[in-house]
DNA sequence: GTCTATAGTCGGATAGAC
DNA sequence: GTCTATCCGACTATAGAC
């Protein structure tokens, strides 16, 4: 789809951009030239190169948010433990499935950057999207632990998960040498959500089982 | 200790800001001003910004090298399925409090930059350090397999089990507020310390039991 | 080895024509 | 809304005094 709106290009450039050099790294010209637009452009719709930053961050969110709630929405009422198990291996499988995907690359690649150096646009990501993921998973592990666990343990497993995933977009470089692999294509992604859901099995039915140490 | 040698003054600012910044993020005033000496100086020893960029790296790879090799020497021969299930333990637990410390963040940073967007520093890094933690993971887990388990599948356990480790550190802003901790001091780093060994034995009992589906 | 001064380039923002 | 021209500041690198 060929956009036609100058501020959807400059968006869509911009995450991109960004993503790659940071924000520092990329200068006015070369995001109005990815966009076919002019320089002074920016500056009429974002008021600047920041607010077009903190643009990119409201569309990152509500396109994670697009793609999440359907998930989230579809676990409905849960309190049997099984299906507590089911609906966490739902959240990271479809996580995996979105973090793998090549055209979700360049969001992933401009929120990683603001995990480490959080500016205001961490807080539109954070709030508008990955707490909403976050709760639910939690309130899953705390059904799959039958309340015997602190909720700040919880807080803790949630991330340990999604950190096996995040790891494959993260440490990218990391994954292609010890691999040997060259591309990202289907076969990889398989292997890779496969081996996460294994390993997430283990831990829930580790969790359940009540070894809480 | 308060360094003299302008060179080791430089490198130390220079891994910091970088990490934080990136490298078109930092001027040579910056640096410079960090480490108490003269812009020119960069020049000097390092022949420019990319020069001392790249001696970050070096630097970065001889730390993680000295630090890691007395637990994978420690190591020693192992053919017993439970030695390997306690040095893959002694290896990753070596990892959570290494990437805890807050005097490394500034590495962590300055590696994650890199793993996304891999320059020829990061070849200094993985093959100066990383490779070798890696390779006698993929060991270890091939002998808690017992062989039943493609080579393949094994390195992406092993970057799955990092990984866990890695988001700690990396989604360090997630972390502070899905856990509405202010730091990452003693009782933190214990917490998810144990919690990532908690999941590191369940993944490996059930690799071991054999379902490696 | 350490410092100052300066050259040359590129950055973001803006004024104003159309 | 879109484009051109331009200002001013910040950047890296270097030449040369000491």
């Amino acid at each position: 789809m060929l956009q036609t709106d100058p501020k959807a290009r400059l968006i869509d450039a911009a995450i991109d951009l960004f993503g790659q050099h940071g924000l520092s790294g990329v200068g006015t010209r070369a995001l109005a030239d990815a966009a076919s637009v002019q320089m002074s452009t920016i500056t009429y719709y974002f008021g600047g190169k920041d607010g077009l930053y903190l643009a990119c961050a409201e569309h990152i969110a509500a396109i994670i948010r697009a793609r999440t709630t359907p998930i989230l929405d579809s676990l409905g009422k849960i309190d049997d433990i099984d299906d507590a198990k089911k609906g966490i291996r739902a959240i990271l499988g479809g996580l995996v499935t979105i973090m793998m995907r090549d055209d979700i690359a360049p969001m992933a690649r401009f929120i990683v950057r603001e995990q480490m150096k959080p500016s205001p646009a961490f807080d539109v990501i954070y709030d508008g999207a990955m707490r909403h993921i976050i709760e639910a998973l939690g309130k899953l592990l705390h059904q799959v632990a039958a309340g015997r666990v602190p909720k700040e343990q919880i807080r803790i497993r949630c991330m340990s998960l999604i950190g096996q995933i995040l790891a494959f977009r993260i440490a990218h470089a990391t994954l292609m040498r010890a691999t040997n692999w060259t591309k990202l294509g289907k076969r990889e992604t398989d292997l890779v959500s496969n081996i996460v859901d294994v390993h997430t099995r283990a831990v829930l039915d580790d969790l359940e089982r009540g070894d809480a140490s």
